[in-house]
DNA sequence: TTGCCTGCAAATAGTTTGCACACCT
DNA sequence: AGGTGTGCAAACTATTTGCAGGCAA
C-alpha cells in the first residue's frame, strides 16, 4: 500500500474520523492518478471495486479531503468541480480549448501565502493558483488548422470547449 | 461617466458586440464596487435601474465580461460563483468563516504567468490566485470567544459558514 | 431593416440532504 | 454497544437554454 494512503488512514484515526473502505479508496484513487477527476469520474472509476458506493458518499468524502487539506478543489463557473490529489504547491494550467488541466511547479509560489500572512495577517489554510489559456498541444493544432480556433478538435479531445461565445471577429 | 465604462463601450463596439444598457449597467456596477458580488446580487442591485432585466441576461453578460477578460470569475465548490471587477492582478484572500473575499496586491505575481509561458509554452489568457483561510477579523473574534470556531458569529456576518464538517476534535 | 440581445419560463444537472441501516471503533 | 458513515432517493438551486419580440446599429 502507498505510504500516503497509510498516512491518510492514520490522519483519519487521529482526527477521530472513521477509516472506511470508501474513504481510503477515493483517496487512493486521487493520489494515484495524474488526472484531475470530477466527482462523477471518481464514482465511475471506483464502480468495480466498490459497486455499492453512492455518489453522495463520493461528494461527502471529497468535502472531507478538501477540509483536511489533502486534495485541492478546482471549481470553475459552469464547469464540473474537479479535484487535485497532488498536495504539493503548484500552478494549474487550465486549457480553455481541450479542458485539460496541466500541473507546473513554480519556484517561489509559496511566497504568495507568506505575503498574505505577513502583510495582511491572513491565516492561510489552503491555496490555489491557476492560469487559463491555450495549452501547447492546442496551439499546435490551431496553427495547423486555423479554422480549428472556433470548433476545437484535437488528438485526445475530452469533449466540448469550455466556452462558447463569439458572435463575430474583430471588426 | 467612468472612463473604464467608456472604454468598455468602445471595446464592445470594436469587437462587434452591441452596447446595451444592461451590459453597461452590469459592467459599471462591477467596476464600481469593492465587493465580489454573485450574479444574483448584481441582479438585485440593478433592479431599481433596470426593473425588467432578467437573471438570464445577468448570467449571459457576466460570461461575456469574463471572456473579454474584463472581470475575474471566482467559483468555489458548493458556493455561488462571484465576480471580481478589479482587473489588476492581485491575490484573493477567501475567509472560510465569514465568506468575505479580500484583495491583496502581491509583488511579483505576474512572474507566475511568465513561468507558465516560458517553461511550459502555455498561452495565458486569464489567471487566478487565491488563498483560503481565516481573515484577521475572524481571528480576533475566535480568540475572544474560542467557542465561536464552530458556530461563526461576527461583526458583519454575511451568512452561514463556507464549510460545515467537524464531527469531533482531535483525539 | 437586420439580426443580435433581452426577457421569460422551463429545463438541466451537479450537489446536497434526510432517513434508516451498516459497520468501524 | 454506540454512534459515525453509507446508501438511496428526493430535493435543491444555481445556471443554462429555447423562443418570440425589442432594440442597437
Amino acid at each position: 500500500m502507498n505510504h500516503r494512503v497509510q498516512a491518510f488512514r492514520e490522519l483519519l484515526a487521529a482526527r477521530g474520523y472513521r477509516v472506511t473502505p470508501q474513504r481510503v479508496g477515493i483517496y487512493e484513487y486521487l493520489v494515484t492518478t495524474d488526472e484531475h477527476p470530477s466527482a462523477e469520474e471518481i464514482y465511475r472509476a471506483l464502480q468495480d471495486r466498490y459497486p455499492t458506493m453512492s455518489p453522495a458518499t463520493v461528494y461527502k468524502t471529497l468535502d472531507l479531503l478538501v477540509e483536511l487539506g489533502l486534495v485541492g478543489e478546482l471549481a470553475f463557473g459552469g464547469e464540473v468541480t474537479r479535484y487535485d490529489g497532488q498536495p504539493d504547491l503548484h500552478l494549474n494550467m487550465v486549457c480553455l480549448q481541450c479542458r485539460r488541466i496541466l500541473d507546473l511547479p513554480v519556484e517561489g509560489l509559496e511566497r504568495v501565502a507568506q505575503v498574505a500572512r505577513e502583510k495582511a495577517g491572513f491565516q492561510v489554510l489552503r491555496e490555489r493558483h491557476e492560469v487559463y489559456g491555450i495549452c501547447p498541444s492546442c496551439q499546435r493544432v490551431n496553427r495547423a488548422d486555423p479554422a480549428a480556433d472556433d470548433q476545437a478538435h484535437h488528438e485526445a479531445e475530452p469533449s466540448r470547449p469550455l466556452e462558447e461565445h463569439r458572435p463575430q471577429e474583430v471588426g
